[in-house]
DNA sequence: ATTGCGGGTTACAACGTTGTAGAAACCAGG
DNA sequence: CCTGGTTTCTACAACGTTGTAACCCGCAAT
């Protein structure tokens, strides 16, 4: 049923290793025989085998990207950029879930893909820079803030300066009881210590006392736990009058639970999050936040690992610092 | 670097088919000699190539999943759901984003994973009967409506029931004046034919003239179609009283457009959608929709794959239902 | 002592492809 | 017609793995 070299060499009259150049575009081949090669590939269908080819080559063409969560909406906003930005280098992508579990992550990194892909780009949550250090082998590029100076390549954003300027932004607006939400204290919660040192830094500039009252914690980053929190704050004595949630899906779910409460946004308590997701530009009202530049980091990714796999193998691992700006919408909005 | 079985078996001085045998859990080895291949192993730090493996053994354990776009929170969940049905099976999956394009879905469906991947699951928009029935070989699931008494496995929803059902519940709530958004008349417009022909049914069993200026048509079915769709409708003389999306994420571009226009939903014009996605649970108002059951969807996906893979390769194609119920939110809430 | 048996191990070939090296065919210039 | 160089093509080996078949060995049954 399905055909291979040999069989197109038998059927065009010529030897296995001619076909294998029509196929990879080899220069020298007469007109004809190249004629009655394809002729012959079309006729049986015939399609390379790509685990031979593989395992001949010693490459794949696949790299994978390995994320947390697909369903959470800033994983696949970036899937869709580094999806596009690695068909321009040829690669096909598999994309694997995580889960943010040690196992799984070690998994992704190690197991899966050996010898099935060229690369990985990995977003980790739970493994370290000595885990990572154990897993030799495969070119890899990380995403976020996990792992400081590891041993691999490495695209993150200045969570510092970022948290800093959108919480600067409501101090802005006059707020002054501004809260937070997202804190983790785990070790996977690198992002929300330096998103929680961005928001602590601005509050110091605007001397502003810091309150840990303010500060909720959430376990993940779902809606589900940003509306909990919220329902949290809004139990103290003095209401907040600005929240700045760590991620966006948290600033939905503390705007819903904002809503259930009767208060007005941002009137009574401005919202800002972070990753300016698809949702924040048609939720109600429309979600401050800032954006990382999504685009270029999964460029910058991808190339950081075109650069390990056909270059410097061994070179220094280099640390890339993507673009942010602040989308300033009706939940927090421009002071003008 | 890397190593291969060679090297562990000259390690462990045994033959190199010995040292394959650990690998593979066979029976038949001598506990000590068991004992110093693994030695080996762990200490090259040696793990299988695939490409080789896959090659000798014609399997790659790898399935792919091929989606019009990922950041369609729709495609996202039924990701998910695809890839932990899978790995009850020992598969990975490759996540495939199409762009919903015939020449990227083609190539999904034969190019890229040849031999690389076992098996696939599509969710067309763009292919036809005609175009799958052409690409013999792999064994492939597909999702959906675009694609009816094709030549492949193929599980869907009861798109007119659910329709029917949702426009009824628009009907018991009193509203008569009950728009639609999201109809399309191109070929890969299937669901919205569907969920048309739903609407117009439950109109039809109501007793209430079908409007074609009701009927408001969403090139693509995103936030922003949804919202300027529902711009376009609130513009007529008569403004509908209810309004019934094909899909969530139209009906959150509706809410937004809705609010903008100082309407109350559900009071003035209640909403409702399709999908269930997580973002209906925690929008304001939160979005009344019709619940498929994803979990299922991918479950009977992976199950139909897994029987053309291993027992009857040229049965009749199947075609599945999945189960879908209502949930019913603020949006459009139960009359109760 | 020989045979039969089966557990433990091994050599070899094969999966389908491509790199290498070289053979065969061709061409131009003498 | 030969020479030298280029184009065109081919045979062979190799990538790393596993299935097949066979071998060796010790032991129980003859």
């Amino acid at each position: 049923m399905r055909h291979r070299l040999k069989d197109v060499a038998e059927r065009a009259g010529v030897s296995v290793k001619t076909v294998s150049n029509v196929v990879n575009g080899y220069q020298h081949v007469r007109a004809d025989t190249r004629a009655r090669v394809e002729e012959a590939i079309a006729e049986l269908h015939y399609r390379p085998n790509l685990s031979a080819r593989n395992l001949r080559k010693g490459r794949t063409g696949v790299i994978a990207l390995a994320v947390p969560e697909l369903d959470i909406p800033y994983f696949a906003e970036l899937a869709r950029h580094v999806v596009a930005a690695a068909a321009e280098h040829g690669w096909t992508v598999l994309i694997d879930q995580t889960g943010g579990g040690p196992e799984q992550e070690r998994k992704a990194a190690s197991g899966i893909g050996d010898h099935m892909i060229d690369g990985l780009i990995l977003s980790p949550l739970a493994l370290t820079a000595d885990d990572l250090a154990a897993l030799d082998g495969l070119p890899m590029v990380l995403l976020g803030e996990r792992v400081d100076h590891g041993p691999a390549d490495h695209v993150m954003i200045d969570n510092v300066a970022a948290a800093r300027e959108i919480t600067a932004h409501l101090v802005g607006l006059g707020r002054r009881r501004i809260a937070a939400i997202g804190s983790q204290r785990t070790p996977e919660g690198a992002s929300a210590r330096l998103r929680l040192e961005g928001y602590t830094t601005a509050l110091a500039e605007a001397g502003i006392e810091y309150d840990d009252s303010l500060v909720a914690p959430a376990p993940a980053w779902h809606r589900a736990d940003g509306a909990a929190a919220m329902r949290h704050l809004l139990t103290a004595e003095v209401r907040p009058d600005a929240v700045f949630c760590f991620n966006d899906t948290l600033a939905l779910g503390a705007l819903r639970a904002l809503h259930e409460a009767g208060l007005r946004v941002p009137e009574d308590v401005a919202v800002a999050g972070f990753d300016d997701i698809e949702d924040g530009r048609f939720s109600i009202p429309t979600l401050s936040t800032v954006a990382p530049d999504k685009e270029r980091i999964a460029r910058l990714a991808v190339e950081l690992l075109a650069g390990r796999l056909t270059a410097d193998r061994d070179a220094p691992p280099r640390e890339l610092v993507a673009p942010h700006r602040l989308a300033l919408r009706e939940s927090a909005p421009s002071p003008c």
